[in-house]
DNA sequence: CTAGGATCCTGTCAGC
DNA sequence: TGCTGACAGGATCCTA
């Protein structure tokens, strides 16, 4: 999915392009996607007015004019795209980002007043839902999450949660939400290459150095990612015309098996680990045991 | 309680 | 060309 860095864009994305803007309509492709009760998008959105965009984790928050709030999931293959005056899209950076829309991907059309907002999400994993906006912070999933990684006391909360999965790998003890939010398995491996350490490493082996290495790792690989994210939409198309793909900007070891290290040159090797493929410089990543 | 694997769904790509 | 299996930027459910 969209991790934080792509959910973060979409966000500031769609603070500049609905933010007071009203829903006239919604039209629902795929009820799999839409998890609202026809009745309460006849009441409760149709009609309302954006008044913000918000970010909790991978979770986008739209906050109504009615103390309600969309919530919305990209999962692995969601996309928000703004078609209007301006042209504007991010998340799963696929052809629909580009093309005419609705296409085969859309699952949800949200009617603005001079605009449309598209939900598209090739693999249906991703989902909106209305909740009034005092309960969002009560839902099971929102109140087991971690610490964002960029807010103040994050570090201390972080170090408490990892240290609860001593006989987890790290790269899966990472990929939990309730350890930290927001990280999934790109910005895991991207950070674990930053902070030399193997995927494979047990939560238990790691000293308070490591783990300090590790936090600094995923604070840097987010933020190169956002500021790089932040032109996603509009790099996306290269100045030739053809496709691009702004990770390439910043990642280290993502898309780059076979590859040599930038760090000594010895070639990226691609492991499981966590279920998930895990890109590793075997010499700057060394195993432990 | 934890950890790991299967699962939801659609599409692409490598290898016959 | 057509088929098959592996895999994919997530999180949940099931099992042990």
């Amino acid at each position: 999915m969209p991790e934080l860095p792509e959910v973060e864009t979409v966000v500031r994305g769609l603070n500049k392009l609905i933010v007071n803007h009203k829903i006239n309509n919604v039209e629902v492709l795929s009820n799999k996607s839409m998890l609202v009760e026809p009745e309460a998008v006849k009441g409760l959105i149709i009609g309302s007015t954006i008044k913000a965009v918000r970010r909790r984790a991978k979770l986008i928050l739209i906050d109504l004019n009615n103390d309600h709030t969309l919530m919305m999931h990209l999962k692995m293959t969601g996309q928000l795209v703004v078609r209007g005056a301006e042209t504007w899209g991010a998340g799963h950076p696929n052809d629909s980002l580009l093309a005419r829309l609705p296409d085969k991907t859309t699952r949800v059309i949200f009617d603005l007043d001079d605009r449309q907002l598209f939900f598209n999400d090739q693999r249906k994993f991703g989902w909106v839902k209305i909740l009034p906006t005092d309960q969002i912070i009560k839902q099971p999933f929102v109140a087991s999450l971690g610490p964002e990684p960029f807010s103040i006391h994050a570090y201390p909360q972080f170090v408490q949660r990892i240290k609860k999965h001593q006989k987890s790998t790290v790269k899966g003890a990472l990929l939990e939400q309730s350890v930290i939010a927001g990280l999934g398995n790109i910005y895991v491996n991207e950070s674990l290459y930053r902070a030399h350490i193997h995927p494979q490493t047990l939560v238990m082996m790691l000293s308070d150095q490591d783990l300090q290495n590790i936090f600094e790792a995923i604070k840097i690989s987010l933020s190169k990612s956002i500021e790089a994210g932040g032109s996603s939409s509009k790099t996306y198309v290269k100045a030739d015309g053809t496709k691009g793909n702004y990770l390439t900007k910043f990642a280290q070891v993502y898309g780059r098996e076979g590859k040599p290290c930038f760090n000594c040159g010895t070639i990226i090797e691609k492991i499981k680990c966590a279920g998930r493929g895990s890109e590793i410089c075997p010499h700057c990543q060394p195993k432990r045991w």
